[in-house]
DNA sequence: AGTGTATGAATGAACG
DNA sequence: CGTTCATTCATACACT
């Protein structure tokens, strides 16, 4: 084949020469690659292309795009990552560009696979239903838009709200007040954060002070995993349409109280000054309750199938799940972790699927958001440290 | 015009090879296709269609027509190349079509980002020479390396600071001047976040946002989005201390007996001091970590050993760990369980050490005791979750 | 030695 | 045409 790279990633070639690992400390000078080809000459001799190797922090900082929605970045979005990524190492586009792709590629089909494995080891009489998610994707109901490119993974997966479970936290999201921004960032959410009143008061003259992923960190939004689906929440999130410039509330209703059952029926809301129902009914979410929703089918086994079944109590919620092993992860979400009596984690496999079978009876506490759970944590330690009132609005 | 190519593709889908199947390419450089169904007609395979994999010899063939300049050749003209190409083995037009598209799209975008790169590289000693590379494809010539000025700022920063743990939490604010967008700017914080004082008024003077990013990152919340911004966490981070203004200092001092029942008895300290502490003073071990102001020492192991660690983000600071297993437990504490970049908890064996080592140059995030986190939640929930506006005595 | 997995890179094929 | 998807290739690193 004519020499190797001959479009994109010439951008600069002759960049990261740095040789083995990155240990944080390594630096990119020094290009002297050993001429491997010392003598041999070649044609094309392939440079010995020094395949770039991302250094933890750009890793994060990708990670954390990808995961705040951005799937895709747009060709100019791209120029800004690795602008961004290149205060730690030297970076091209080509390799940021890549970095998504790849990212999103395998990120699906590692789902993809994940189901497909799913449904083999559980064939539990599903013969002739495969009623929920087609297997075949091909052909999902994008809705994307046009302009920044949101991966429309919307509608594919098993998220509907479902909502209403007994759960603990409410998370309504509405936006609204079109802030005639700016922004030319997609990603960007620009607007306040009401969380408890004042606590947050994300405001900024260009916005761009609150990105998405914040948001879902903080509403608790399960979804970070390895590219769940990260369509939509980003769409939701508001950097989607042109609307970047949603006001995000969010307010907690809740219930205290370790009540059990008590399970204050929540509510989801959404409005979109937008509107566009669509999509958006995913929503709610955030929420232990709502996530439960959208799989405790699946782990129920949902219709017809008579497979066995065991009753677990999850963050004091009674749930059926199948005697077998769940995916806690499809279930809960990926940052979704179930601990068991006595603290420990359940021991999941790769695909969030858990090693044992959940015991019947037993007990087992829910961790979704992390981020969540610390930032409640520092809510409560910030006013309750205070000797001065707090004012919060809720 | 004339460009009405645009049913090419669905002319010819599977067009290759019309009378039998694909027997080419058999003496192609490596070339291990693993021939899917090689036998008749299998209508149940979704489409074994093997994509069409260009020789040396064709690839030069049509190099040569794109560099003479035929970006973009006419329908005719490609069945002519087609013609050519064919014998040295199995092609479509619809191959050739893609081919030219390809190559003149990407050869175009690699152009795109050469000049895109050296136009934003660096405000001091701007390169004022958009280097005429090639309008011409000359894809022989991908290699000007010319490249080698992609740094910024002179020197790569290329390592965060490796927290040397403490058992608390500082972080340093510092405030900077308000820029409009997106720009690679850092954005500091501004303002003080006064923990243990009242609440989060963090506002800067002109409106300044204060991005959830910050806040989670200062406090060591696993603020697994964002990322968006520029500079948050590895200026808060610590290094890029050019004076800090305050410093917090979270203290927790806590008990913790597996079980969210024996209340903890959480102990808030804020100092404010100027110190700059030097490289201790990466921002957040996270609370979390704080909590159990233990051991990282464990981990990071002995100092300057060159004995084999990695390097691995626990809450968004940088550790140096033994490549191999990590205790974990021993390190936070019985409840702590790590979460990798995923979403997935690490796995451990019963004495709380990793069955794998940590992955160099992985994030993993900190969940020390679910119960407390979700302690505090509802604490913080239930004490805020009155009416409208309550006010917390603490 | 090898084998498997993770992942950067490349590119054919399509979609809109 | 610009983008995106799907495969495939190649290499680095981990486990046996």
């Amino acid at each position: 084949m004519a020499s190797s790279n001959r479009h994109w990633p010439s951008m600069f070639k002759s960049k990261p020469c740095n040789a083995h690992h990155h240990q944080w400390q390594h630096d990119i000078n020094s290009c002297h690659q050993k001429t491997p080809y010392a003598s041999g000459f070649e044609e094309r001799s392939p440079e010995p292309k020094p395949r770039w190797n991302p250094k933890p922090e750009q890793i994060r900082i990708l990670e954390a795009i990808f995961n705040s929605g951005m799937v895709n970045p747009p060709r100019d979005e791209i120029r800004r990552i690795r602008a961004q990524l290149q205060e730690y190492g030297q970076v091209g586009d080509a390799n940021v560009f890549y970095w998504f792709q790849n990212r999103k590629s395998r990120s699906k089909n590692k789902q993809r696979h994940l189901q497909a494995t799913r449904s083999q080891t559980q064939p539990s009489s599903a013969a002739p239903s495969p009623p929920p998610v087609a297997t075949k994707p091909t052909s999902t109901a994008t809705s994307s838009s046009s302009s920044s490119s949101e991966q429309s993974t919307g509608s594919d997966k098993t998220q509907l709200p479902v909502a209403s479970m007994g759960g603990a936290l409410t998370s309504m999201v509405h936006s609204a007040a079109p802030l005639p921004v700016t922004s030319v960032n997609p990603m960007y959410l620009h607007g306040s954060l009401e969380l408890g009143g004042e606590s947050f008061l994300l405001q900024g003259p260009q916005g761009y002070c609150f990105p998405a992923a914040e948001l879902t960190g903080i509403i608790g939004v399960p979804e970070h995993g390895t590219g769940v689906h990260p369509g939509p929440w980003g769409d939701l999130m508001g950097f989607k349409s042109g609307e970047d410039d949603a006001k995000v509330t969010v307010q907690l209703h809740h219930l205290y109280g370790t009540g059990s059952s008590s399970a204050p029926s929540v509510a989801t809301t959404v409005t979109s000054a937008n509107a566009s129902g669509g999509g958006g009914a995913t929503a709610g979410v955030a929420a232990t309750a709502a996530i439960f929703g959208s799989s405790i089918d699946e782990i129920q086994g949902s219709g017809g199938a008579a497979a066995a079944r065991s009753t677990v109590f999850i963050n004091e919620v009674a749930f059926e799940v199948a005697a077998g092993p769940v995916n806690v992860r499809e279930a809960f979400g990926h940052e979704a972790i179930l601990i068991d009596h006595s603290g420990r984690p359940v021991l999941t496999d790769e695909w969030g699927v858990t090693i044992h079978p959940l015991r019947h009876g037993a007990s087992y506490y829910l961790v979704l958001s992390l981020s969540l759970s610390l930032y409640f944590m520092l809510l409560w330690i910030s006013s309750s440290s205070s000797s001065n009132a707090v004012v919060m609005q809720v």
